[in-house]
DNA sequence: CTGACCAATTTGGCCAGACCAAATTTGAGG
DNA sequence: CCTCAAATTTGGTCTGGCCAAATTGGTCAG
């Protein structure tokens, strides 16, 4: 379905993620992998630069060498958590940290730069979690449209730049998941109403705390969501990971 | 000196951060780019490929368009501060902000996850500060020093991958500015006798207060080096930026 | 036996010309 | 003016080849 040299590039991605080779060692070279792949060098060559720029290998004339995962780019991050059937929990659990602080780090820069009209669209994007009955689609729209709101309102290019890259690479893998996801509308209603309080008044604190609730919240339903994908997993195959999203 | 195929990428991100392509806008085929750079149409292949994976544009069947910098990838950074002969100020101001808030959650992540030893290697990192007389030199490593201890103690991988991302792309862009920093050493040291306490007494609020106060230093140094950057400059040719170097 | 030096080989970078499939553009017909 | 199919443009891939840099392996002096 995809170009080939996406194909190439997955495989290679794959493989070095799984520990196929090690770290400082060279991989084979692109005339080797043109024929293992029955492709042609172009298109390895193309791979290759793939590898590169998501940073697990580094490329001079002379060979191609593995490097350490922690010294990739961020995007592997997506590739990381498309491996195996199910995303890695800790991965995932880190990730949203991450998006938690990053919501918390744009609200409090939204409250020192943003227009009145910026910091509504931010309190409005609050709203629908209190003032309407949401299913699990729409509430998950919400969340995302809160975080886009807040970025954007944030006015920080670098972090709208991190937010973005982070969570394309995060909803799609969060797919699997989402039927066993149970969020609790009600106290969700609750943060989201204090929020908005935090907002208007401009308490930047009280904003964190708040966002930090909301991080909470979400790690509780992801914990149940792997448990409760645990168990369906289990019944049929035996698979031994699981998740759920979250913003 | 850098390959060919870097050197049309480089030429082409330098156009579309620049505005000659308006966004949507078709680029030039591959062709045509060929032509125009008197290369083979595989380098500007390549070319292209970097522009499509540092997300530039959008590259199809058809033909390739240039997308919106706001929705690129986060090594946008790197070609947005090399721009011109100084990096935007506004920008570098952004990424204080965001990498002091990632040193802010590794720290706080540490707090939660990582051992005695790990704790001691941070606070280890905070004492240069205040128990030596620094140089410039050696209080820029010190600084990036810390920030890397925080971000291994915090095993937290995507923020690893953002901080040390981010932070690859802003050091070499603030070298020219480096003769134009001040650091208040005593000041600073006061704050990291401080970090290091709250580090100890393992007090997360502490310690985001005093990394905000860091911060805060930072960014006045930053404002000053640009002043005098920018006299500097002006004296010479006539240069409108500057800027500073801060962990 | 060790280490430095030099040639042969390997490897990535680039080039030339070509074919295919998808997207775009164009033009004919309603 | 709109619709839809043909022609063109464009990216994706292929074959085969040359060059320069890096690696490798062997040789020779110490």
């Amino acid at each position: 379905m995809s170009a080939k040299h996406n194909q190439i590039a997955n495989h290679l991605i794959t493989d070095i993620l799984e520990g196929s080779y090690r770290v400082g060692e060279r991989l084979p070279s692109e005339r080797d992998l043109a024929s293992r792949f029955q492709a042609n060098r172009g298109a390895v060559r193309e791979a290759m630069k793939t590898l590169q720029q998501i940073g697990l290998a580094d490329i001079q004339p002379g060979g191609a060498r593995v490097k350490q995962r922690n010294q990739a780019s961020l995007d592997v991050i997506g590739h990381i958590l498309n491996r195996g059937e199910l995303p890695d929990r800790e991965v995932v659990d880190q990730i949203l940290v991450v998006i938690n602080n990053l919501l918390a780090l744009a609200v409090e820069q939204a409250i020192r730069v943003a227009s009145d009209e910026e910091m509504e669209a931010i309190c409005a994007a609050t709203r629908p979690f209190y003032q309407q009955q949401l299913g699990q689609l729409e509430h998950g729209l919400a969340r995302i449209n809160l975080l886009q709101t807040a970025m954007q309102a944030s006015k920080n290019l670098p972090l709208q730049l991190i937010a973005r890259s982070l969570f394309e690479q995060f909803a799609p893998n969060m797919e699997p998941l989402a039927d066993f996801v149970q969020t609790d509308h009600t106290t969700y209603a609750t943060y989201a109403k204090k929020l908005e309080d935090a907002l208007q008044a401009r308490d930047t604190d009280a904003v964190r705390e708040t966002i930090e609730a909301f991080a909470a919240l979400n790690r509780e339903s992801l914990i149940k969501a792997y448990t409760a994908a645990q168990n369906k997993t289990n019944h049929s195959t035996a698979q031994p990971l699981q998740e759920t999203a979250s913003s």
